[in-house]
DNA sequence: CGGAAAACCGACCGAATCGGTCGGTCGCTC
DNA sequence: GAGCGACCGACCGATTCGGTCGGTTTTCCG
């Protein structure tokens, strides 16, 4: 118990910041919006991060990096629904673990009021890209599905959070994302989504 | 073409409003950026609504009429996976149409910070229950679907007006939520999801 | 115990933003 | 050209913003 504490202290706060800025947007998240959600008052919120800026950049490097082990696992993979149950599986956790990253990394692809920073947006992208979305391509229905389950899954995690059932939501989270991704398909192939299965 | 402009307008600014008060929340959204989000100025907005009040009272009885329409609609079927297929096709058209509503619809149920808005919350809660889910019981999967079939039609609705695409995207944003509902193929049956089966 | 360091808070500041008002311009129709 | 609805730029008082400062409590360690 020696030093961790204030990691750990660190980290619920980037958390729950990274919840409010996802769902309202960096400027519109005060600093008294963060510090209500973490229990401190805005001055003990600036002992921790010196100021809005240093908290925001703090809050997308933990995102990047939480983000970046996941979907550097999950992209290694070959494409197809076996990599996709086991995908879910594991970004489902994430998602349960950190209420709001899957939210904040789906901000940029929703808002149109564009927010300047700069690796906000690459996430977003990189996570579809990790999911075998090809922007470029026009891939239209794969595009939907990972969005929706992304969707769901950012809902969900949000929601599961705010009534404390991540744990006893998780199997069903992780069955609806999968779900939605849409490989139920016994017999007939879709023409682009599922030719490689398992 | 005499008179129906006004109208016309006046929808068009609630379903911009709708969705930014769906993704900031009503405090959190100026006037100045619904009147940026609709084209006007503010002192052009206040034109149409004479106050930000009036405004959120428009959107919600707006969001209030359109839902009613529909869940009523839905909340007649009979439970099961048919009425989920029949139920998705009416939702996602509705939701497709008016970007935010579903959004708006699912902001109380995620929000821990309450807007005192009468209605507000009401929508929402009958939404879920036109899904045949009881917030008393503990259905949970059944909860976990529906939440998550809806948080899938809310990022989606949303990105597919921001890049606009609703009528390209329809079908794949049905199909994508009604899998997310979890009906399997029609012989085998999951534990305990649909044990209400028409 | 004592004392230093860290954690935290209430009160406050200048600047920015808020909702709303006012006077006026534009384009349209009699 | 008078009347009118749509709309805007500039502005107002009030609130809220990010951030600072001085002081109090808590924690750790010898």
């Amino acid at each position: 118990m020696a030093r961790p504490f204030r990691q750990q202290i660190d980290e619920g706060i980037l958390d729950r910041a990274a919840a409010l800025f996802a769902r309202r947007g960096f400027a519109k998240t005060s600093l008294q919006d963060v510090a209500d959600a973490v229990g401190l008052s805005k001055a003990g919120l600036l002992h921790h991060f010196p100021s809005k800026d240093a908290l925001h950049e703090a809050v997308l490097a933990q995102a990047e990096a939480q983000a970046r082990g996941v979907l550097d696992e999950v992209g290694s993979m070959p494409l197809g629904a076996a990599r996709d149950r086991r995908a879910v599986e594991v970004v489902v956790d994430v998602a349960l673990a950190h209420p709001g990253l899957v939210a904040l990394m789906l901000a940029p692809v929703l808002q149109a009021d564009a927010e300047p920073v700069p690796g906000a947006g690459t996430s977003g992208a990189a996570a579809l890209e990790a999911f075998g979305v090809d922007l470029e391509t026009s891939d239209a229905e794969r595009l939907v599905r990972v969005l929706g389950a992304l969707g769901a899954l950012a809902v969900l995690s949000l929601a599961a959070h705010h009534e404390n059932q991540t744990t006893t939501w998780r199997a069903h989270v992780a069955a609806t994302c999968f779900d939605a991704l849409g490989h139920r398909r016994p017999g007939a192939a879709l023409p682009s989504s599922d030719q490689v299965e398992a």
